[in-house]
DNA sequence: CAATAATTTTAATGACGATTAAAATAATCG
DNA sequence: CGATTATTTTAATCGTCATTAAAATTATTG
């Protein structure tokens, strides 16, 4: 009990953290955040950090692991629910973009991935890929049963994901433009997918 | 004579140097790459860069400063060559992809503005919103005309330009990746326009 | 060639920021 | 309460990197 009590608490702690710094990382880069910024988030001193991180690089990897797991889990959940290829598309890009810009984001967006030490790299690398993948098989499914049209899915993948990542630079957090982006984007981004 | 001449190797070495700079902050972000770093492509010395440029932060305001002309002067010239909206629309996707991927590219993603002075950031925060208000405008000159699909044109702007703004965090150079972006993304990111 | 201008390098300087160890404070538990 | 554990801070240290001044090198021009 102690024992998960304490688990807890640090855990919950720590992903305070991770989305401080997400958010720190998404505005000024990688390099451009000093831990002093996160912290400060916090209401913490820079070195308290390290009670609950090996290093700045560690904060990244488990950004983007996060962020990884996000990914992944909206994915599922979308195809567990059913529908035809199109409409899990769609009800992915809501989802997705939602969980980058509100709870239980917001999300690292993976756009420092060569910061990465080469062990994290390859992990980060490899769980980004499998969720191409993945989503780039969604695609294709849609495509066989014609409720896609026929397209490049890796291009029209890298498409999709870049709209969808760009959002932190020019979305500053009003809820108004919140709201907007969850409702526009799925259409936006899916139109172009209709046979 | 004399002084033209002296300009145009110091403009020549200098723009050698933006795509150098435009390259490595596409890639490890403006904190993240050192002068030496940029100098070293150009075969030179980090303190040589201040022949050309006052500090550091003057090196990104020129970077984003071309990526602003370019981006207009694509836009310009897309329009100057007529056709509806919609053909317009995708052939400036083309020339923007064009510049950006090759000559007279490589050009810097503007993903860093936080890290621009303020009087510079200004500039180019207005030159960046004239460049959209202008691409918008013809999303709505097609909308009117009928050869473009009712949407949010503002939502829609920053979804396209999200997509291509990407690009380089995917792309490494590869000439046959580049080919394959030039040939597929105006059609990816202009089917959705289709009414 | 001599003189001047252009370009680059060498060799400091100084600040900032990551990291660490030891000390201080707060929480928990018996 | 006293002891133990958890958490945070203070106060160094260390390296990297931007920046600068002066010197060296290279080009240009009369």
């Amino acid at each position: 009990m102690a024992r998960t009590a304490v688990q807890n608490r640090f855990t919950l702690q720590r992903d305070r953290m991770l989305r401080a710094a997400a958010q720190c990382f998404n505005h000024k880069g990688f390099r451009g955040t000093s831990l002093k910024d996160v912290a400060g988030q916090l209401g913490l001193t820079d070195a308290a950090l390290y009670y609950y991180v090996r290093d700045k690089e560690e904060l990244v990897y488990l950004c983007y692991l996060k962020a990884a797991e996000l990914g992944r889990t909206a994915l599922e959940a979308t195809n567990a629910e059913g529908g035809n290829a199109y409409e899990r598309v769609r009800r992915y890009l809501k989802r997705h973009a939602q969980f980058m810009l509100g709870e239980p984001g917001p999300v690292a967006i993976m756009s420092e991935i060569p910061s990465l030490k080469a062990e994290h790299r390859e992990v980060i690398l490899r769980l980004s890929r499998e969720h191409s993948a993945r989503f780039e098989a969604l695609l294709r499914t849609g495509i066989d049963e014609g409720s896609i049209a026929p397209c490049d899915v890796r291009m029209t993948g890298n498409a999709i994901m870049g709209a969808l990542n760009w959002i932190p630079k020019w979305h500053h957090g009003d809820p108004a433009v919140t709201a907007q982006v969850l409702t526009t984007f799925p259409d936006i981004l899916s139109r172009g997918l209709k046979p």
